[in-house]
RNA sequence: ACCUGUAAUACUUUGG
């Protein structure tokens, strides 16, 4: 039965939800690991609908169950129901309430967080690590180290969260400092480095961190990649990504990008036709690169011929049309997208005002929703 | 003792 939990695991991790399933459907008593395992592979695919299904019809339904199922509503945005599941738990641990707090973190209320952060029965190393990550990401660098400082035990997660957090505040000397201090360090404290010294266009100091790195997995090998695309040097991009040891999507994207910055439009289609699959994120750079170069025919006809859009691809194709001057087109896609976000608000206001159209975008301004 | 849930890193869109 272990054997079999671990199988369903794999499939989950996967995304052979229906594998897993069928495993988990050959297993005559499943314990109550299988169910939670199975449950999980639910919600790391974000098949809510399914995972509530069989969340009901689970006849164990302990804390681990209640709180993967909140897990999967706070991460799909749906904070009330997310709130009615931990309020109707019969039982509440500590991993319950830092899901909670996670809940408001991922749902840009910190100040929320903050507050059951200070009300739960018990706070441990995760419950720290989370409100100190969120402070360092709205900008609040201080609040962030005091509670770095403050808290009771330290281990590497959160470390490497003080240390990302300076990072994403441009604090490249602080965080050079931190991970000098660091007795320990794992291959993410090394990526995040990698990434600082890019992000300030250090590449030698990236590259010889990335060579002298004890051990490098998938993330080392694209963040440097990427920082090569970033910084312009595509060739040097080509032969670190043409030396990975296993080929990864997120680094095909990442030279497709690079092609892109660098002009270079031949190459970067060569590199889209010859990638082994495609990623939402692929269609959205190739719709993006026509756009900025005022192809919109090409950029619709990519958009049209993707397999599935998210708000990216939408802003994306809306940029494309809105930046060539197509106001009437990018209106019309303005109002076909399933939902729109700040950006899709401002890419129209923008085309409307640099198009000439001065009183639609000031109606467009006041129409810009509060929130969200 | 060993299988399940919560915190940290890489790729795409606008402005800053």
């Amino acid at each position: 039965l272990f054997l079999l939990n671990q199988v369903i695991q794999m499939y989950g991790s996967c995304g052979a939800v229906d594998d897993a399933r069928k495993v988990f459907d050959s297993i005559d008593t499943p314990n109550l690991f299988s169910w939670n395992i199975m449950l999980n592979a639910y919600t790391r695919n974000g098949l809510l609908d399914q995972a509530k299904q069989f969340f009901d019809i689970n006849p164990h339904k302990d804390l681990v169950a209640w709180t993967t199922l909140m897990q999967a509503y706070a991460t799909k945005g749906y904070v009330q129901e997310a709130r009615t599941l931990f309020d109707n738990m019969p039982r509440r641990d500590t991993a319950s309430w830092n899901t909670l707090i996670q809940l408001y973190i991922a749902n840009n209320m910190v100040e929320e967080a903050g507050h059951v952060f200070r009300s739960m029965p018990q706070r441990d190393v995760v419950s720290w690590t989370a409100m100190l990550s969120a402070f360092a990401g709205i900008g609040h660098l201080d609040q962030a180290k005091e509670l770095f400082s403050r808290m009771p035990q330290r281990n590497m997660v959160s470390w490497n969260a003080m240390l990302q957090g300076f990072v994403e505040n441009g604090k490249i000397e602080e965080a050079r400092e931190l991970f000098s201090r660091m007795s320990e360090r794992c291959v993410l404290s090394w990526n995040i480095l990698i990434q600082a010294n890019a992000s300030v266009g250090d590449l030698e100091q990236a590259k010889s961190m990335f060579d002298t790195m004890p051990m490098r997995d998938a993330v080392s090998w694209t963040a440097m990649v990427s920082a090569y695309c970033q910084a312009g040097d595509v060739d040097s991009a080509k032969a670190l990504f043409d030396a990975m040891p296993e080929e990864s999507i997120i680094a095909w994207n990442a030279m497709i990008h690079g092609y892109v910055k660098a002009g270079d439009f031949r190459e970067m289609r060569l590199m889209f036709d010859r990638m082994p699959q495609w990623s939402v994120i692929s269609w959205n750079a190739l719709i993006a690169a026509y756009g900025q170069i005022g192809e919109f025919v090409e950029a619709n006809s990519f958009f049209d011929q993707m397999p599935a859009w998210d708000i990216v691809s939408w802003n994306s194709v809306l940029q494309a049309n809105a930046i060539s001057g197509r106001l009437l087109h990018a209106h019309q896609i303005f109002h076909q997208m399933p939902s729109r976000d700040i950006v899709s608000w401002i890419i129209l206001l923008s085309a409307n005002s640099q198009h000439g159209d001065l009183d639609r975008a000031r109606e467009l301004f006041l129409a810009i929703p509060e929130h969200g």
